[in-house]
DNA sequence: TTCATACTTCAAATATTATTGAAATATAGA
DNA sequence: TCTATATTTCAATAATATTTGAAGTATGAA
């Protein structure tokens, strides 16, 4: 994870629907969520979805598996985790800004 | 930290020019920086820093106080490790990505 | 094949953000 | 007060992002 990476994965969390998304796919077991479930849950139009999960697709967020007729997004925990990991490194550069959790590094 | 407040800071984040100028005033000292030297810093001119100076202020990302004829800017801390907690918990809800630092809380 | 379902891409409108020079404001020192 | 420095606000433009219906693509079932 470098700078323009974590700006990237910022930008697709900073927005009220791909948060939600992505919180709710999180929640979801690992089969993940079709599109059609993520729409009915969060009354989001299928086009407008479909555009905010291809942005958490692009930033790495998400993964999409195709079976059969329909798709399954899951949350890309991994990247999720580098991305608070540079946080974590990046915001205090080895000093605490909260002493009693010194040096702990952020994981999900 | 709630859900729209949470995106609110990550799309402060969210631009390269203030994670550069976050990042930077996290590795100045307690003095924080002032605009000018922010800008010869980061290369970035008054009126562009002052905009995105002023963003991360609005997401209490940061802080002003004026010392004389000079600005001085400081990371908020709290509130950028609140962020971090809220990613956090709310990326695994309770269930480990990464299962040898499961249950381990983002702080900075 | 044909039909229905699941999703996506297209396209066009709208909305939001970012950039920057010029002008304005605030402070301090002479 | 007058001047210089520090920084912001204004205003106009440019660039990006968002929304959504309509049309297209892919898959599976009949």
């Amino acid at each position: 994870m470098n700078e323009s990476t974590a700006v990237f994965a910022l930008s697709a969390l900073a927005h009220e629907a791909r948060l939600k998304v992505f919180r709710t796919l999180v929640g979801s077991g690992p089969t993940g969520m079709t599109p059609s479930a993520l729409s009915a849950a969060l009354d989001i139009p299928a086009t407008t979805l479909s555009f905010h999960l291809k942005e958490l697709v692009h930033a790495d967020l998400v993964t999409v598996e195709r079976q059969g007729r329909n798709l399954h997004y899951r949350p890309a925990l991994a990247h999720m985790n580098a991305l608070l990991g540079y946080l974590t490194d990046h915001c205090c550069q080895g000093q605490a800004c909260i002493p009693s959790v010194r040096k702990r590094r952020a994981t999900c």
